[in-house]
DNA sequence: AGTCACCTGATT
DNA sequence: AATCAGGTGACT
């Protein structure tokens, strides 16, 4: 389920794995196709023999830096995941691609959809294609100041501009919608003409919706689950439909954004 | 701005 | 059988 928080949480559990510093032996693609429009057999032979750097996430891309400045750049779509296995020989029945070390461990692509992607670029190919992201929203880029200019020169509705990637990097349906609950902000209002006020209750529902989320996301990612059901993320009106809001028991209304679900409250968001 | 295509699995 | 799904890119 990969927006920010639990692309932010795959690449905290790979870096806990201590893969940093191992040398990729062998590279398969069981399904060329995740590669596309490269061609997956050029990526194994270009991968095979480098070490592992580092592991970094930018908006929902999971940024694997090797060695002899390449960059293997993992979007995880819909259902895709990353995670480390002992043993390659005993992956996971969705394995669409392996990355395997010495000894038969090995980092796996799993994608029960197979949508997710999988592409090799340079460092500075890299840098070309992630110009056009917005900034994190966790980052110190994203203050109330930079949102209200940006909502300025923004006719979108508010939900479609939480969601293009190009405006602010990392949200999603399920978060963007749960950030304009929070601050009232009715989604299909032009962000141009959001009050300061609202602006100001946006910024911090975003960053409050995505800190927990991120916080949820990574106790639920690992270990054994030993955390109580109220310290996961819970949505207040995502996949709600029809059910009473949480805040003023109106019913949950589901409408249809860019191709896609919103849930809203019309009591609460206006 | 909207629709479709990409895939598979879960739900109605 | 039909519809839905947390994403995105390529169309119109």
């Amino acid at each position: 389920m990969p927006e920010l928080p639990e692309v932010e949480a795959v690449c905290q559990k790979l870096n806990e794995a201590r893969i940093i510093g191992k040398r990729i032996v062998s590279v398969r693609f069981q399904r060329p196709g995740i590669a596309l429009p490269q061609v997956a057999s050029e990526i194994e032979a270009a991968v095979e023999g480098r070490i592992v750097r580092r592991i970094e996430r930018r908006a929902k891309n999971v940024l694997l830096y090797l060695s002899g400045g390449l960059v293997l750049r993992v979007h995880l779509r819909m259902t895709g995941n990353l995670i480390v296995v002992p043993d390659v020989r005993f992956g996971p029945a969705n394995a669409r691609a392996s990355f395997e070390f010495s000894g038969h461990q090995a980092l796996i692509f799993e994608d029960a959809r197979a949508l997710g992607r999988i592409h090799l670029h340079t460092t500075s190919e890299l840098r070309r294609l992630l110009a056009p992201l917005g900034p994190e929203p966790l980052s110190a880029e994203f203050t109330f100041e930079w949102l209200r200019e940006a909502a300025a020169q923004s006719r979108k509705p508010a939900k479609l501009f939480l969601m293009d990637q190009n405006s602010l990097a990392g949200l999603g349906n399920i978060y963007a919608a749960e950030a304009l609950f929070h601050a009232g902000v009715n989604p299909a209002k032009p962000m141009n003409r959001l009050r300061e006020a609202k602006i100001q209750r946006l910024h911090r529902s975003i960053v409050r919706v995505l800190n927990d989320a991120v916080q949820s996301a990574c106790k639920a990612y690992s270990g054994p689950a030993q955390f109580s059901e109220a310290e996961v993320f819970s949505c207040f009106v995502y996949d709600r439909e029809g059910d009473p809001c949480l805040v003023c028991r109106r019913k949950v209304r589901r409408i249809r954004q860019g191709g896609r679900s919103t849930y809203y409250c019309p009591g609460c968001q206006t």
